[in-house]
DNA sequence: GCCGTTTTACTCGGATATATGCTGTCCGAGTTTACCGGG
DNA sequence: CCCGGTAAACTCGGACAGCATATATCCGAGTAAAACGGC
């Protein structure tokens, strides 16, 4: 089990558009550049972003993506959860919610969570 | 990102065999049984638990798995990382070892971490 | 009843499908800006 | 100078290919206990 590479490209694009206070939007290009990943792919996993409502995307020429308002209070956790789906990471399948193993490892997730809930991109700019 | 099956299994596997306090080995056609999942596949998983020492196998007629002397310290965190591996969960590419974000995430992993290391497949008998 | 042989019940390991999800590309469509040419 | 049309610079979305890994199966080999059979 590993964090894909799309979340590394989602925190990363989110810590950049923190990081240059341009009002203006930034294109993929430069994006897709600054993380050495195509530009369509990256573009891709920003709509997640977007779809969120943590980002937002001008179309046309001098277009690009831009931080939403209200950035500053966005978390770790949520722009994980916006790539990688809200699931829990654990599934315990036929035993049911009553599960002592399925109780710890929840439990577990939760404590990583906490942190990632307490951590801001606006923390590190 | 999900746990492994495999870890289900192992974790599962593990709580039958300290539950069932018997001194005789068990069969993986057992193990699996409980588990609805094939006993081949299940004694691949199995296989690497006796590796890293935490059960043991014998061979031969009335044989199967059996937990290790010592077995009553072995916590989640040692399970878990005997099937998936000791690699961490985030790589960050090409930012070095002083990138922000990967030190948030590898501090959130490690509250994780620190939860599954005090648990013990013990503590749930 | 004793001993050697065979059968049976197991695990072990490698090789090999199959499935699933991640990564990445391609292309057509829509959108906004910049440019350009005619009046 | 203005205005309309065209080109250019973008994002968006779906479809699709390639690849890695997880999941699962199959089979041959080794091993230990039980069963058997001759003496």
């Amino acid at each position: 089990m590993k964090f894909s590479k799309a979340t590394n490209y989602a925190l990363h694009t989110m810590l950049f558009l923190a990081s240059s206070k341009n009002s203006k939007p930034i294109g993929v290009q430069v994006l897709a550049e600054k993380q050495s990943v195509s530009p369509t792919y990256l573009s891709k996993i920003l709509t997640k972003l977007v779809k969120e409502g943590m980002i937002t995307s001008v179309s046309g020429a001098n277009g690009g993506y831009s931080l939403s308002h209200g950035w500053e209070s966005i978390s770790f956790l949520d722009i994980i959860q916006a790539i990688e789906g809200k699931s829990s990471l654990f599934d315990c399948y036929d035993h049911g919610p009553e599960c002592p193993i399925r109780k710890v490892m929840l439990s577990s997730e939760e404590k990583m969570e906490e942190e990632l809930r307490r951590r801001t991109i606006a923390d590190l700019v």
